[in-house]
DNA sequence: AAAGACACCTGGGAGC
DNA sequence: TGCTCCCAGGTGTCTT
């Protein structure tokens, strides 16, 4: 589910609901997450206030002091806000009980996603080495250029690599390439300067347009407000194979690229 | 160093 | 209606 608009759409909704509060309690009903749920997870946040809540990559940040949670939301998770109590329901793995009010609600069917609290986010084993922020300045036709340059990996999967650069996953990697007009499977070397200040274009367009509507629903992603977002309605390619380009009208081609779906025009992508 | 395969887990949909 | 099989928004880890 949740690339960087469905995270950031996330972290938009609950921001204002959380920060300040603190926790009054902490409930944990299923510890075994991509990584088991630390057994003094309770005793580390209790009492402690939420200070910011922040997104780096797919990551959200929830900042206290002393130190952040980090909460990932993997391929199924969302993150509630209930502003009363309401009795667990399936795969409700975690509670906040926040005060003065309120609660947060973790839930994740497939239970990829994880919680992990640590002193010194930027310098944790799983953030340390993602690359630039999509949406940052510093994410320029310079950088793509220097980090595709040797690389014979498929564009897509570079752009799905987070060291190349955060929180694109295999919808907005598909969706990107379609509108800068290259094909997945494009060697991220072997494609020229101009092409690349394109596709950078294009990834910030499609994230915005993304975050517009609230991000992606395929099936559960919903916000920290419950509701789900919209921008499944403007996919061009993906999960579209063989209905007509919206440009060109030729059919859309699904392609397995890393062992990912894929799709793509091939008459428009080259 | 880089690229590929596989692992983790549940649920929904397709096909029979 | 019910069974089996395949696939899914992610990404760390192990193997080539």
């Amino acid at each position: 589910m949740p690339e960087l608009p469905e995270v950031e759409t996330t972290r938009r909704g609950l921001e204002s609901l959380v920060v300040g509060k603190s926790i009054a309690d902490l409930t944990i009903r299923e510890p075994r997450l991509r990584w088991p749920v630390a057994p003094d997870l309770r005793a580390r946040l209790l009492g402690h206030r939420i200070a910011a809540l922040r997104r780096r990559g797919k990551y959200l940040l929830m900042d206290f002091t002393g130190g952040s949670l980090l909460v990932h939301l993997g391929m199924s998770g969302t993150l509630r806000y209930l502003p009363e109590a309401a009795a667990p329901r399936a795969h409700d793995h975690v509670d906040f009980h926040l005060a003065p009010e309120g609660w947060l609600r973790f839930n994740d069917p497939r239970r990829f996603g994880s919680l992990q609290y640590c002193a010194d986010p930027a310098q944790h084993r799983l953030l340390r080495h993602l690359g630039p922020e999509p949406l940052d300045a510093g994410f320029d036709a310079d950088y793509l250029v220097s980090a595709c340059r040797g690389r014979r990996v498929a564009i897509k999967q570079h752009l799905m690599n987070g060291t190349i650069v955060a929180g694109i996953g295999n919808i907005y990697a598909n969706e990107a390439l379609f509108l800068a007009g290259i094909r997945p499977r494009r060697q991220a070397g072997r494609i020229g300067r101009e092409r690349l200040a394109v596709l950078v274009t294009a990834i910030k367009s499609v994230l915005n347009d993304a975050l517009g509507h609230g991000g992606t629903t395929l099936r559960d992603f919903v916000g920290g407000d419950g509701r789900p977002g919209y921008f499944k309605l403007s996919l061009n390619v993906y999960d579209r194979p063989e209905e007509p380009c919206p440009r060109c009208a030729h059919p859309i081609r699904k392609q397995v690229v890393g062992q990912r779906a894929s799709y793509y025009c091939p008459r428009c992508q080259r």
